[in-house]
RNA sequence: GUGGAUGUAGCUCAGGUGGCUAGAGCAUCAGAUUGUGGCUCUGAGGGUCGUGGGUUCAAGUCCCAUCAUCCACCCCA
């Protein structure tokens, strides 16, 4: 720790070394995954105006409400540092007029967000997410991919389990009767609910959907579903969706109290649920929009998408996986005896790097059996001994470190006798 | 924002009812092996006992406060 006692801020923490390489592996899937699916990357900024979480996200969310990392810049702007990636990509979207391009627009991108809250198992204050949209499909073959290409990436991490929670929540056109609904048959029980219900009433009706409480629950156990009232178009949409998940093989829970914590989301809404990582269990989540970009600016534009939690992907792939080794190692330690010798080693380091191999090498001086040691422990498949025999000579010792046999061989046949092995 | 648990070495943790220079394992470094890693053995370095105050002849230990971390609630990734 230092010495004036400086931390990392609450709710954030160091990837170090020793786990980075599990990240690039995740990270690596991630991309190849997207790509190989017709996706291609978006890199949006970290912090955008508030207005946009505002008017997109939904001034009633929680995330809006309370969680948002909100400043005045030196200008006098007020920013927010990200909390979610569609927001972001939809304002590129229509910034930049993908409209008039060739649609479906089918985008992915991974970094970090930020949300002020009481970190805990699997939650951060930075946190990071992969996640996809596609904007200008309105059929549900792009609810169906959004939500199987994720699985296809956890499948990948060895996460097993994974519980889809699958729910329609209705267009501009069939949900206000529902919410009114709601309202209808929250009215008679309304003095029992939690505080936080009490507001939703008004405010977010749909919201009391999700509420866990024990008093909210016992007050009203049975309250309607949507789906007797779904206008012919969502039935259809959800049928259609249902239909394709079940032709790819892809179970998924009816859960009609799946509302979702975010405003603009329309039709489809859907969760990733896994065992084994805390009380925050929901890996990543999504569904469909198709009122945002019109909100943001842009042409009506349908659009559905979905964002998934790495750090909870990884403690999922923990909890089923056992340990795996994600670190590279190097292809050549070069050990160095005598000043002389050590400049030599640098010398062929850099050489033998600049065709292709990994290689390092003694910069501090130490003795013959410490760079072994260090050479072994960064996992090193040959050690090249230079000494003042081997100088004299033009000539290196090739130790393999498996097999623990040595040859001598001259120095400018090292790259090549390594890359044989 | 609310509740609970926990803060002793880089890491994981021991330290009944207060009492000598605060310990172990792992890790690091070095030696055993004067030019050879892993295994073994030996040794060394490394600690404001989270911080501040209080009680006491004496506090890592008891009391209060504070900060931090973890877990849970709310909600979400």
């Amino acid at each position: 720790m230092f010495a004036v006692g400086i931390v990392a801020p609450r709710g954030t923490f160091d990837i170090m070394p020793d786990d980075a390489g599990l990240w690039q592996f995740v990270e690596g899937l991630v991309r190849e995954t997207f790509e190989k699916c017709g996706y291609r990357e978006i890199r949006t900024p970290m912090f955008e105006h508030t207005e946009l979480f505002e008017r997109g996200v939904g001034s009633t969310t929680d995330i809006v409400e309370k969680e948002m990392y909100t400043f005045k810049d030196r200008g006098g702007r007020l920013i927010t540092l990200r909390p979610e990636g569609t927001a972001p990509a939809v304002r590129a979207f229509v910034e930049h007029g993908l409209a008039s391009r060739a649609l479906p627009a089918k985008l992915y991108y991974m970094g970090p967000m930020f949300r002020y809250e009481r970190p805990q198992a699997g939650r951060y204050r930075q946190f990071h997410q992969f996640g996809m949209e596609v904007m200008g499909a309105a059929g549900p073959e792009a609810d169906a991919e959004v939500i199987a290409v994720p699985l296809e990436i956890f499948r990948a991490m060895g996460i097993q389990d994974v519980v889809v929670n699958l729910n329609s929540i209705g267009c501009p056109s069939c949900k206000p009767a529902y919410r009114q609904r709601l309202q209808e048959a929250y009215a008679p029980v309304l003095g029992r609910l939690c505080p936080s219900c009490k507001s939703r009433y008004d405010r977010n009706p749909l919201r009391l959907l999700d509420c866990k409480s024990e008093e909210c629950r016992a007050a009203l156990p049975e309250p309607p579903t949507i789906f007797g009232q779904l206008c012919p178009e969502c039935s259809a949409h959800f049928d259609g969706l249902r239909r394709l998940l079940d032709k790819l093989g892809v179970g998924y829970v009816i859960n009609p109290r799946l509302v979702r914590g975010l405003d603009y989301y329309t039709k489809t809404t859907f969760e990733y649920n896994v065992g084994g990582i805390g009380s925050q269990d929901a890996i990543g989540g999504g569904g469909r929009y198709d009122g945002l970009v019109e909100e943001c600016g842009g042409p009506p534009t349908p659009g559905v998408g979905v964002a998934c939690g790495m750090e909870r992907c990884v403690l999922a792939a923990q909890a089923n996986a056992a340990d795996q080794e994600y670190q590279a190692g190097m292809d050549v330690f070069i050990v160095s005896l005598g000043e002389a010798a050590r400049e030599r080693a640098f010398e062929l380091a850099h050489g033998m790097r600049r065709e292709g191999l990994a290689v390092d090498f003694d910069m501090i001086g130490r003795g013959l059996k410490a760079q072994m040691r260090y050479a072994d422990k960064m996992r090193a498949r040959f050690v090249a001994i230079l000494g003042d025999d081997e100088l004299a000579t033009g000539e290196a010792t090739v130790k393999d470190m498996s097999t623990g046999e040595q040859t001598r061989i001259a120095q400018a046949e090292l790259a090549a006798c390594v890359r044989r092995q």
